[in-house]
DNA sequence: TCATCATTTCAATAATCGTTGAACCAATGA
DNA sequence: TCATTGGTTCAACGATTATTGAAATGATGA
C-alpha cells in the first residue's frame, strides 16, 4: 500500500487529519506492547532461547543459567503473563514450554535477525 | 526439530549438559531484546503504526499524538537506536519512516496477533 | 503426619526508563 | 545578520522494573 508514501508536511492539516483517521486499536497496541516488552530483556530472551530447546522445569533453568530459582521463577512469571510460555506440574516439578509455535518463530526469527543485521544492518539500509 | 520433546528434569545432569551445547550467541541476543524492548512500550509502537500509514516529521507526529515534540523526538531516538525507523532531513523538516519492509510487517503482525489474542487466545490454547 | 524438595510469593532495595521543560543546534527567509 | 521555526539534547524527577533472600505453598514419600 502506501506504506511509503510522500511525507505529509507539505500537506494542510485537515486534508491529513482526514487521510489519517484509522487511529490504531489502544487494547490490542497495550497487548502487542507487553508481549514485546516481555521480549525485551537479554535474561528473558535466553530463557525463551533455551526453552526452545524443549520444555525445561525450574531448577534446571536456574542450573542452566546459573541463577537461584527464585529469579528464573520471577524471569517466567513475566513470560507466562504475556502468554509467552506455557506450564504444568509433573510431580514436584512444574515444567516450562514456548507456548506455542509461533513463539518459537518469534525467538528464531529477532535471534537470526539480529546475527546479520550486525555487518551491513538489513535495517540500516 | 525436537522443540517439544520431553522435558529435562528427569535425565542425568550430564547427559543434559552435553545436549546443551548450543548456547546462544550474546551479542545477537542482546540486539534482539534491544528491539523488542523499543517495541515494549505503547507510545512508542503507536508512533511505529502512524510511521506504518507513511513518513512523517516530527511535528506532525507530535500533534498526532498530542504531545510535546521533545517527548516524540525522545521516542524517536529510540526507535532509531534499535534500527527501527530511519530519518532524513528535508529543509527545516526531519522525516522519519520505518526502517524497511521487515519492520512494517512486525508491527502489523504484532497489532493482528494481539486483536484476535484477546478473546479465546492463540497463545493461551 | 513429618520432613523434604521444588517452586512461588513477598517485601525491600537498587537500577533502569519515560517524561518534562529549558537550553541548545540547524535551516530558512527577511 | 537576525528572527523564526523545527528538532534535539540535557538534567532532574517520578515511575516502573529487576533482583534478592526469606517466608510461604505444594507435592511427595517415609
Amino acid at each position: 500500500m502506501n506504506s511509503q508514501a510522500e511525507p505529509l508536511c507539505e500537506e494542510s492539516h485537515s486534508d491529513r487529519r482526514d487521510r489519517r483517521k484509522p487511529r490504531v486499536d489502544e487494547a490490542a497496541l497495550g497487548r502487542a506492547a507487553e508481549l514485546f516488552a516481555a521480549l525485551g530483556d537479554p535474561p528473558r530472551l535466553r530463557l525463551l532461547a533455551l526453552l526452545a530447546q524443549g520444555p525445561a522445569c525450574v531448577s534446571d533453568l536456574a542450573e542452566d543459567e546459573q541463577e537461584g530459582m527464585s529469579t528464573i521463577s520471577q524471569r517466567l512469571k513475566v513470560l507466562r503473563s504475556a502468554s509467552l510460555v506455557r506450564r504444568r506440574r509433573q510431580g514436584k516439578h512444574v515444567i516450562y514450554a514456548l507456548a506455542d509455535q509461533h513463539v518459537v518463530d518469534l525467538v528464531f526469527n529477532a535471534l537470526a535477525h539480529a546475527s546479520e543485521a550486525q555487518v551491513v544492518g538489513k535495517y540500516k539500509e
